[in-house]
DNA sequence: ATAATGAATATTCAATATAATATTCATTAT
DNA sequence: ATAATGAATATTATATTGAATATTCATTAT
């Protein structure tokens, strides 16, 4: 059934606006239900539990984030290099602002992406493989030179941890502007490295 | 007086056992006492309070981390790469050993670590010296083509995050080789990227 | 059969009481 | 004066309970 689908959606919505607003844990089903106009119970039949609608709006986030990185490939008038450096500019401004703005949504992430390992690999391996993308494109322009390109996608990712991971984005509250100076410095020095000469 | 010198450092001797095997939390300072073989109240003669012989505690084992360092710095015989290599492994297998078999140990720097960020900056601090000193060790060499040093210095300090800050270190539970082996290609990254051409 | 519900039960949370421990202080010993 | 203590007090952790909430289930409606 369709109808189905379009229900399990409503309840995400829903969801999701409680949980912006007052937290994960300060959201009862009762409130998504009445929301919904149906009861708690009922909730039980598109959803096995509360955790599991937090884990599709976790999912909701990392897909966004992932949107914003894809974004990015499809920009035109952009060097492998100049991608590479935008491709985290912009992930580190999409992870700042949900930090910064959304102390609930953040929370939520952090839990679920603690709890469900396999959702952060997930995710990381979504970003791998874009960044795997930009670096074979350096190679079309030898720019690059690179032998093992998922390798150093993985290098990359490990380098640029402090720039997309939100623990280590919101630590020392560093102010978005530094960060972002601090993320072209470790990019531009990564595209050095990777450089034909 | 000299003596008072002492007993403090018997004091942090004991404490520093006990926090190891039973952790900050559990061990009591009636307990530190006995075995100083002197009552709880007199170790307030040596300590404002049990937080500031836990932080001496932290101290010691963030300058234990820095000597460490230091040593790679009076090594014979390797270019600049090779230390700025040896540097960030040595690190990493000490920050490595001390989480994974002291636990209690890693949650006491931890805590330290977030409640006194100056402690933490100041850990940085001597860090980025000493990468500094590479750096400029690497400009003798005519190895490393670098226009501002200590900008450099922390660029690689961010990028090689994931392999000295213990948290990072420990998430996702990765083995120590692993670690080392993206540790390795990170550097070597860098590194390329600093290369006089 | 599918969708939904109210009531029953299980689990989690928050407030409180209680006990353990940190810290202070008045006093004693060196 | 300095070092140390035991007893008093303040603070923090632990256990206990009652209330709130999540989850299940038997029943009803479509």
């Amino acid at each position: 059934m369709l109808i189905a689908q379009e229900i399990k959606k409503q309840i995400i919505e829903v969801a999701d606006t409680r949980f912006r607003r007052y937290g994960f844990g300060k959201t009862t089903m009762a409130e998504i239900a009445k929301d919904c106009h149906m009861s708690a119970a009922n909730l039980y039949r598109y959803f096995e539990n509360k955790e599991k609608i937090g884990i599709e709006i976790a999912l909701k986030c990392l897909h966004q984030k992932e949107q914003i990185g894809e974004a990015v490939l499809e920009r035109d008038g952009l060097s492998a290099g100049e991608r590479l450096e935008t491709f985290f500019i912009d992930i580190l401004h999409y992870t700042y602002d949900i930090c910064a703005n959304d102390e609930h949504l953040f929370e939520l992430v952090a839990f679920i992406s603690q709890e469900h390992k396999d959702i952060v690999r997930q995710h990381q391996a979504s970003l791998l493989a874009f960044i795997g993308r930009i670096l074979e494109e350096g190679i079309q322009e030898e720019t690059f030179d690179i032998q093992d390109v998922s390798s150093k996608a993985e290098t990359i990712l490990f380098a640029m941890v402090h720039f997309y991971y939100p623990p280590l984005v919101m630590m020392n509250n560093h102010r978005l502007d530094q960060l972002e100076h601090a993320a072209k410095n470790v990019v531009r020095l990564l595209i050095q490295g990777l450089a034909k000469h």
